[in-house]
DNA sequence: ATTGAAAGAGTCTCAGT
DNA sequence: ACTGAGACTCTTTCAAT
């Protein structure tokens, strides 16, 4: 499925070190792997060449912006076939920031983040209702972020 | 819940263009929202001071690392007094990259990120099963991410 | 491919408003 | 609080290896 990359050790150590810390220096980061400023720069571009690297993200702290409210949304389809047109529906919410086309119990599972539980209502409810194909939804609150990090992409190597 | 933050329009501003694009200069920022590139920066610090900026995190094509499999699990407890233990033990396990203490049918859920099925194999079967206090739990293996964005942050403003 | 240095662009500080 | 300019740091390019 994937494609051949032949990426070698010094390529997973960036992307690991970078994935820790987003904003090290290139001047830094080759001094902790023992190469040049230089060197980090002609690898990290040829992985973005390559799509490896998609760019950086900011990283906010929705409970601090006054979103307070996350939740998981199981939904059941009417016949499965209907998934594009339900997907394309549910994109147009902005509240939802996540759509997975899954197997098991649920059809599409949908993560979703609201200022309160009366903005949940209001989606569920308003929205989601209106929307044709969907069966019926199960909705999980979420009580406690536990854990939130990146997979560790060092193979054999380091 | 959250505390009084007393942020202006231009603070969601930069918040929203930031999340659109985490790479924009402090100039070109000012010059799209008209102010100088000396405010965006002090904003910036005020708005990392606060916790509302965490930072940057690298975006990777986990795909295209041979990172084939994302899937999301729904434990069930015996008790849901035993969340802590629990979600300690997941943690322990580098391939479990997210996890949530929910309200609904399941009392957690996790999300997994595997090389292949086998590996996920392996994780749910060696060493879910090994956890004391997990009564069971459904997996749900993503075929498609159809979406995956930020919440728009802006609220009556712009 | 990697290096090191020079050029260019960005961040950070600060005095003035 | 915002601005603009100077100091500083980082990214980017490139000739040499």
């Amino acid at each position: 499925m994937s494609a051949k990359l032949n990426l070698d050790k010094l390529d997973y150590q960036i992307i690991q070190e970078m994935m820790e810390d987003a904003e090290i220096s290139y001047a830094d980061l080759g001094k902790k792997l023992f190469v040049s400023g230089g060197t980090i720069h002609v690898r990290i571009k040829k992985l973005e060449e390559l799509k490896v690297v998609k760019g950086k993200k900011l990283s906010v702290d929705l409970k601090a912006l006054g979103y307070d409210v996350i939740a998981f949304i199981g939904v059941y389809l009417e016949k499965s076939s209907l998934y594009d047109t339900v997907a394309k529906e549910l994109k147009k919410i902005p509240q939802i920031v996540r759509l997975n086309y899954t197997t098991g119990n649920y059809s599409m599972f949908a993560e979703i983040v609201c200022k309160d539980i009366q903005e949940l209502r209001y989606v569920l409810h308003d929205e989601l209702q209106k929307i044709k194909g969907i069966e019926r939804t199960e909705t999980f609150i979420s009580l406690e972020e536990s854990l939130d990090r990146n997979v560790v992409v060092l193979p054999e190597n380091c």
